[in-house]
DNA sequence: AAGCGGACGGTAAACGACTACCAAGAGCGC
DNA sequence: GCGCTCTTGGTAGTCGTTTACCGTCCGCTT
């Protein structure tokens, strides 16, 4: 593994021209230059990121922690955050905590670790802990969820207001006992979906179960929903994976979405207009989520003075048939 | 950002003993590892993992870099990888390649300069370079797509044999003209796909469309194959991604699939069976292929003489009602 | 010819951790 | 009291870069 100072010998020069010659910093002599580059060349130089890092006290990576890399919900806000970071010259590692709060913790040690330029966050729960960041001053920018103790950034979708929209769109549809399939208490989508659903269906007639943010989960709640002396006959899903099981569970009871169950459901996943009935759902401006997050963060990369800033962007009502009947 | 001198201060010790007590190295009096600790907690230390990696030459970081996390296949495998690598305390940081070459190779190049313990890589295309790699003795494990000069682990899916199943099974099913939609030139994935569905109709009865893994494309090149003087009545999908685009274009021409198209995608994605008819797919064994690459690739880290090897896994054919008329 | 300024490139000191080596002190047998 | 071993913790070198600082050399002006 070649270091600066095999360059240095080859060329016969010091570590330092080396350096200088291969950054193109201070102005060294063409001549000498190419003569360096020649010997960085042959021994298949790579400066060695770790002793660069250590040095100049900075890295290029940014890291992007989200909980699941397999909903399209959060591998769009990844899309969203490389494309801009890229542009900065910034790469973006990847790491999925899978809604564990374990996983999200050890993943935040290694941000910290490697002392990342920055950190975007998709905040599992309730007790994650961001005071490490903070006391190193790394930047960082919560999305999809805010962060409790927030003093950073934070990219929202106001997922509330947009399940009441999807709420009442039901009701107005002719449905009379709207359900609601949510994921786990503490996960504040979760907790806000469920709560938009309340505010228009009024306390009273809440009716709701909770789950993983998972299909498998998802089917077994909709199926005691279905089970009950009153059943639904309209179901708000919280997001696309849900909605998978949600649809398992309806044909499972012979039930057509429409017709028999109305469904509402987040997430505009590639294959909701592909099922009959096409899925009525609330599109959520995930690819905007991430690019802004990125652009939030590089700002603050620069200027750590700016203050704290919440973006809430607005989710998007698309109307197809699995919500009339 | 407290340093270990800083925690060796305050503790009013050596940076030395600070070191040893955090790492549990060689033995130091229980009295001031305590108040070691303490100080560490007060300060809110945490090891500066540049310097520390620079030290130790090694990390405990793996670089997945995948040619696109919005596919399923990829993602899955991630997981595969991931849930391995976690289990013998190695994070992993994943690189969304893009199927783009250039940010294929600035990650790789980000993986040689930041040092990591391995890397897994599905190779986008032809030209993939991992010179720098072998140079720099870097453990690597290839996944779906082999590695031209390869020298190292590959973790493969015998696709070209499953394309010729489905392909027969088509046929068997009384489909007569069988086409194919399928992935990039020089992408190993789609030429072998497209080779086992050679295999079996024959080159003269070939029938073909490449697009990108994309459903955008692939909708377009199915309308394309549709409008043929001579359509075909069946056709093998490369992917799940490109079977979401193939099922829009039949639905834009009022064709049903199964009955009037019959139609076998590559991937079980969790929608294909929500749709109408289910769709037949052949399924891969992701997240299996992850785990393999993984363990190799640790396997390859603790002992680089071992010689390199090649898994091919099966894949499975699962028959739904997309492919009967 | 002396003096001066600019360009270039070398020397060496960081960055922050780990660790080989050594020194000091304690305990103990003779 | 001496020397031995064993434990403990400090000193200082190392990993591979970058860069502040300085010396040298060259060419130009006066």
């Amino acid at each position: 593994m070649a270091t600066i100072s095999d360059v240095a010998a080859r060329a016969g020069v010091s570590t330092a021209t080396v350096s200088r010659a291969l950054n193109g910093k201070s102005t060294v002599d063409p001549t000498l230059a190419a003569r360096v580059q020649e010997a960085a060349a042959e021994l298949g130089y790579h400066p060695n990121g770790l002793a660069r890092n250590l040095r100049r006290q900075e890295t290029a990576v940014l890291a992007l922690i989200i909980s699941d890399v397999e909903n399209p919900f959060f591998t769009a806000i990844a899309r969203g955050v490389e494309d801009l970071a890229q542009r900065s010259g910034y790469s973006v590692v990847l790491c999925n905590s899978d809604e564990n709060e374990d996983k999200e913790r050890r993943y935040i040690e290694v941000a910290l670790q490697e002392r990342v330029a920055g950190v975007v966050l998709s905040p599992t729960g309730r007790s994650t802990n961001v005071e490490g960041l903070r006391r190193q001053g790394t930047p960082l920018v919560a999305v999809d969820r805010p962060l409790l103790a927030a003093e950073g950034d934070q990219v929202l979708v106001d997922t509330r207001h947009a399940a009441a929209e999807a709420t009442r769109h039901l009701l107005d549809g002719g449905y009379r006992r709207v359900g609601c399939l949510t994921g786990p208490a503490g996960v504040r989508t979760a907790d806000d979906r469920l709560a938009g659903y309340a505010d228009v269906v009024g306390e009273e007639n809440v009716l709701f179960r909770r789950a993983q943010y998972r299909a498998a989960g998802a089917r077994l709640a909709a199926l005691e929903l279905l089970d009950e002396p009153s059943p639904p006959d309209a179901l708000l899903v919280a997001n696309s994976t849900m909605a998978i099981g949600v649809l398992e569970a309806l044909s499972a009871r012979g039930l057509r979405p429409g017709r028999d169950v109305g469904i509402v459901s987040f997430d505009d996943a590639p294959w909701t207009t592909l099922i009959d009935p096409p899925l009525t759902v609330v599109a959520q401006p995930a690819y905007e989520v991430g690019r802004v997050a990125a652009q939030l963060l590089l700002a603050r990369i620069s200027d750590s003075g700016r203050d704290a800033t919440t973006t809430t962007l607005e989710a998007r009502l698309i109307v197809r048939k699995s919500s009339r009947r």
